[in-house]
DNA sequence: TTTCTGACTTTTTAAATTAATTAGTCAAAT
DNA sequence: ATTTGACTAATTAATTTAAAAAGTCAGAAA
């Protein structure tokens, strides 16, 4: 790894914290530079602006995201408990990055930039991938049904996404999530991914 | 109807028609005054004040609301044909009162008022009531297999409202809805009512 | 030559001020 | 008992001002 990566990468990490922590808006290229103990000019000469670091922390964080989900699904033979397992990851990594509010709308984050949308076009296409891929598996297995699957891999995440929305949206009303707003979110999925499971398979 | 009856349901009338085009924020007290013809000051000799207004207009539509959708179920006796009428009536309504966004957390509407929360509150449980008095019906038919009723009731309810947020909360950039929008809710609160039926059927 | 920085300018955001609109009141009239 | 014009109080919107942050650059340091 070149100096000038490694150099990136601390950087990287040093954003990260605080994005996770205070979200992008609150943090300043100033606080950034000033962890490091370096001048914000400095942080300039490795990231022409802020969107340019603030895409690339999103994009580590995706591809983490992304590459967690598949491990999960690949290491399964459990048609429901992999889908479980996957929901739960899907919920550490909204916590754990909760303050980023990637993807949710009320972003700090622009997401009408269009480098912004490609990421989560691209992530949701994986999604779709990587599920429809698990799904096919099971169906090849015969213990599903024979269906539409990247159809019914959307719905899936669909549903997924639609709970977290909901839950985070309607009953979240103090800015900062509590323990048992997961614990809720992580209930219900649960519940629905049964139902759902049951749904699919075959009889 | 005594003549104060009679004044006042013309003042719902007018008030309702403002709020479901505009908002409750951007109806005015005195242009529902001129819509009747009347001055502002008769509108307060008949509500107290905006909120109790708006709260009553509030409680009429929430009244047709669950009063359409018990009918719907009650004369259903196809068990998913009858979830997805559910579904139809829930967008419909959702559609003609968006601009009211009752219950959707960026509301006009005041939802930190107790009177709301509990009007809310009230709409929810009884939902589940008549959701979980359906289910019922076709567990003892024997079509549904024996389920924790009420539980599946409120995750039935919060999948479509999951379902209804995350389109127009991610989806809907444009401030006002697309009949795509709605198309799309519409097609994917189908498609998970089919398949949580078959995860509900019984063996 | 590559990396770094202090001092700077420009742009964005926040706070304070002011103006306009709206909610809500009331004495008097119907 | 009901209605209203003329009023005040409270909220909201627009404008201005001040502060903070983003972003630049000539030149120093490695």
């Amino acid at each position: 790894m070149s100096l000038i990566d490694q150099k990136q990468e601390q950087i990287l990490e040093a954003a990260l914290k605080r994005f996770s922590h205070f979200g992008v808006a609150k943090t300043t290229m100033t606080e950034i530079a000033d962890d490091l103990l370096m001048s914000k000019a400095s942080l300039y000469y490795y990231f022409p602006d802020k969107t340019a670091l603030v895409l690339s922390v999103g994009e580590n964080i995706l591809t983490d995201f992304i590459e967690k989900q598949k491990q999960v699904l690949e290491s399964s033979n459990d048609f429901e408990r992999g889908l479980k397992d996957l929901s739960a990851v899907r919920i550490g990594f909204g916590y754990k990055y909760f303050m980023m509010h990637i993807g949710d709308g009320q972003s700090d984050i622009n997401t009408s930039d269009p480098k912004f949308k490609l990421l989560l076009d691209d992530l949701k296409q994986k999604e779709i991938e990587f599920v429809s891929k698990y799904i096919k598996r099971f169906v090849e297995n015969g213990l599903v049904k024979k269906i539409e699957i990247q159809e019914t891999a959307q719905l899936f995440i669909d549903v997924l996404v639609g709970i977290w929305i909901a839950e985070v949206h309607v009953r979240n009303k103090s800015l900062f999530p509590s323990e048992a707003l997961f614990d809720g979110i992580k209930i219900k999925s649960e519940r629905i991914i049964s139902i759902f499971c049951d749904g699919l398979k075959r009889n």
